[in-house]
DNA sequence: CCAGACGTTGTT
DNA sequence: GTCTGG
DNA sequence: CCAGACGTTGTT
DNA sequence: GTCTGG
């Protein structure tokens, strides 16, 4: 599921929808239209002074890895286990974040005919957005990885639960999104476990829309406005 | 006890 | 670091 | 999530 | 087919 997202606002928009003050390393940042596994986005947390938006990483990277490269296969934890499987519960039970986003993609396999007859697979992306493609919070956890003295890697998944009907003929996982008034205690250092659940498991999905987009997004590393430009699917 | 994993998705 | 499997 | 690689030796 | 990188 959520392996690609948008977040086309710019840093004053963000900062507006969710009280944050920003640090530094975002000072430069520029409208995304496909966000990837391993690629940088802003995300927020609770910080002494309120709520900071910072850049991670995506694909968590705990504490105790030897190697960076165990994040890529963990961009997402599904909200019905995170808090017991021993690479998330640390980072749920203590560092909770939200991950800002106006759209993520799922992909639809066609199957088609190649060159000869044989068959092949083009992978349809959708868009999948808000009426008027608003801000929403995605429910996040996040780490911080030392790779020596001074070096430390902020990192990030994003959680995942069962589609909503409008969604579930093209994926069965979607991100969990937050609704505003869950968004302090889901940050709160001293939130109680049971009470996170609580949260992840009464959080309705917000009305989306969903529409097919040119295959371009496929490709990671091609961020461009015509990711999210509707295209007649086929 | 030690060694090795630590995760999700989708597809058939 | 902590859990699971052998 | 998708796309693209998937490997080593030795030589320049 | 499966893993890695983005």
């Amino acid at each position: 599921m959520c392996g690609r997202f948008t977040l086309t606002r710019n840093l004053d928009a963000i900062a507006d929808t969710f009280g944050t003050g920003i640090a530094p390393g975002l000072s430069d940042h520029e409208p995304r239209y496909n966000i990837a596994p391993t690629e940088e986005a802003p995300v927020v947390i609770a910080a002494p002074g309120g709520r900071r938006a910072g850049p991670m990483r995506w694909g968590l990277v705990p504490a105790w890895a030897k190697d960076v490269r165990i994040g890529a296969r963990l961009i997402n934890a599904r909200s019905e286990t995170v808090g017991t499987r021993n690479a998330f519960r640390e980072s749920f039970l203590a560092r909770r974040c939200l991950v800002p986003a106006d759209g993520f993609y799922e992909w639809e396999a066609r199957h088609a005919e190649g060159p000869g007859g044989k068959p092949r697979v083009r992978k349809q992306p959708y868009w999948i957005h808000r009426p008027g493609a608003g801000l929403f919070a995605m429910a996040g956890i996040w780490a911080l990885w030392s790779s020596g003295p001074d070096s430390r890697l902020a990192t990030f998944s994003v959680l995942t639960r069962d589609a909503p009907d409008p969604i579930r003929w093209l994926h069965d996982r979607v991100p969990v999104i937050l609704p505003e008034d869950g968004w302090t205690d889901w940050l709160a250092r001293g939130t109680p476990p049971e009470a996170l659940g609580d949260i992840l498991g009464s959080a309705d999905p917000p009305e989306l829309q969903l529409h097919p987009v040119s295959r371009a997004v496929n490709r990671a590393g091609y961020d461009a406005p015509d990711c999210i430009r509707e295209a007649t699917p086929g």
